[in-house]
DNA sequence: ACAACAAATGACAACGTTGTCATTCAGAGT
DNA sequence: ACTCTGAATGACAACGTTGTCATTTGTTGT
């Protein structure tokens, strides 16, 4: 049999009502009540029924939405929040989902009553669609976004990740190897990194007095078929760069698979540069230079952001703050990049 | 405001327990009744309160345990088991965890009640430790196993993958390229599934009359540095191996590694075969043979079957009848493996 | 037409928790 | 000693649902 709250008041002879209150954390209770109640919770293993929680209006579940191919990504970011849930008693709810389907709205909502979660992380692109979040917030719904950005945005809590920046890095570091053609293999249009990344290898270019090219910067998706594509496009003109910045490790990878097939030698033929440390770049060969998204991190930040959004929104229905942190993704040097080899 | 039971009661006319009836397709409700509260119900889009339910007893979420530091397994998994929740209104819960740790049934149960699943899906290797198993169906809880084995056994209702078969098509496809020194890279030695593909290679060797080479058969993990370390093992000796069979994909990974490393040709010099159909598999230079192994509707059929046991048990304590469904892994040819070539 | 019975419907308790309000108690100020 | 205050504690309702049981309605057989 479940133990529930008024076993524990009875071993602790006191009314089940003072049990809460301890188990709660609320004020007034004197100590020495506060003892025994502790004290009986622990005898009887007492877990306080989440339902019944929840029912009189206590949620005490995440949910992470998110719309997004990456399996490796998704996971960090799943157990980056699962540890922050865990230490506030919370859940998580997943709940994976089609960014461009026409009712995405509803689709969040309905799952949001339906799971009855108190808040909600948000991942790119979703996060990004001012439109979304515009009509969640006006739902009620406590949530906290990831984004692509240099600063948090006003529109809500959020995670900010430079991308910008990191792009730079990655861009910087092929011309210290001496590379002047450099082309961007970009990801989706509608995804905010890839144009974020896109600014960073321009402002890279612009700050080392390079021309960028246009022939040398495609868009595409962040996928090895998309990689593949491009970079197929991008090897084969007459004058090809000596180096790539592909916007992610997949497509990083379709760029090295075309290289081989090309015959190309990486990274004494070309450098190759990914973006996003994933288990692919440490597997392949040669082993992929790229930026380390500490995705686990940014996640279980984010979920402590919303936690601690949801507490604050308990207490006092009116105003609001909002809280941002930001990230910057790390440069990892490895084997796929190397130095300009005059011909 | 959030609507209720009695909302949609009020508005079809009934009393709000008919709308119970009607809602959980109880017997003994008068059709017209019943189309006046799924019109009610329709128009106010009205969804129980999964707390409310849940509190009465009637739990609706299923638990995923998983060990598994494999993110494209996991998200698979979980993909197919969130389409049968979804069907059936369930939601999923997930639990990462040490299936070596100490307590881990105490932390498997604990889970089971601070969330309140109804019930879990078990992967390896978890799923095959019988005393594990043992300890949950003790403290009642309803699950399902996701096992390796070549039929269902009685502990509980499975879904079982036939590894033992696939690896036999694998070694078979190697052998019938002309391979005689086939090598067997296993995994996790307390994963059943190393265990089983590692008996279909030795059964399929013997088949084809061929002997087996004790130093060309290592144990070792389902990680690329084993792949990597163990295949530098077997390709440093004397007499190499002209093929290899690796159990996971990311074994193989690390065997490509090791060959590319070596200055070895693949599949010239050396055919590689993997085991799962992983993204790498397909993004690898050469893409990897390997066997596909449906995760995602493995997972369905289990939460299937997991659903379908926790209404059985609902109906009636006494007596249950275990379930248990078959896969077989199916072989995919590409470009890691090729036809012996005479030295 | 009436009893007997089954089907249809409803009233109400219960699940385990938290919020509201009433009550008790201890100590301070007169 | 006697009120007054505020802290400490408890009694009880409420959350939205399902299970139990009672009641009403309808149907069949005589």
């Amino acid at each position: 049999m479940k133990t529930t709250i008024k076993d524990v008041a009875k071993l602790a002879g006191v009314s089940f009502k003072t049990v809460s209150r301890v188990i709660n954390h609320e004020p007034n209770v004197a100590p020495k009540l506060q003892e025994q109640v502790w004290a009986a919770v622990k005898e009887l293993n007492y877990q306080p029924n989440r339902s019944a929680r929840l029912l009189r209006g206590t949620a005490s579940s995440l949910g992470l939405i998110y719309d997004n191919p990456n399996s490796h990504y998704i996971i960090e970011l799943q157990n980056g929040i699962l540890k922050e849930c865990h230490k506030h008693g919370f859940e998580l709810i997943i709940h994976p989902c089609e960014a461009t389907s026409k009712n995405i709205v509803d689709e969040i909502l309905s799952m949001t009553q339906r799971s009855q979660v108190a808040g909600l992380v948000l991942t790119p692109p979703l996060s990004e669609m001012p439109e979304v979040i515009d009509e969640l917030q006006q739902a009620g719904v406590v949530l906290v976004r990831i984004i692509s950005a240099q600063q948090a945005d006003t529109i809500s809590s959020c995670v900010f990740i430079d991308d910008h920046r990191a792009a730079y890095q990655i861009t910087q570091h092929l011309i210290d190897l001496g590379h002047k053609d450099i082309a961007f293999l970009g990801g989706d249009i509608d995804h905010r990194s890839s144009l974020e990344r896109k600014d960073g290898y321009l402002n890279a270019l612009k700050d080392n007095k390079l021309e960028a090219n246009a022939e040398l910067i495609l868009d595409g998706r962040y996928s090895f078929e998309s990689g593949v594509a491009n970079s197929d496009i991008l090897l084969q003109q007459d004058k090809r760069p000596s180096a790539i910045f592909a916007c992610n490790d997949e497509i990083a990878a379709g760029t090295l698979f075309t290289a081989r097939r090309l015959g190309l030698e990486v990274p004494s033929d070309l450098s190759i540069a990914g973006f996003e440390d994933s288990p692919f770049s440490r597997q392949s060969w040669p082993q992929l230079t790229t930026s380390q998204q500490a995705g686990r991190e940014i996640a279980q930040k984010a979920a402590g952001i919303l936690i601690d959004e949801i507490r604050q929104r308990k207490k006092s229905t009116q105003g609001y703050a909002w809280q941002g942190y930001g990230f910057c993704p790390q440069l990892v040097e490895r084997d796929s990049t190397g130095p300009k080899t005059t011909e």
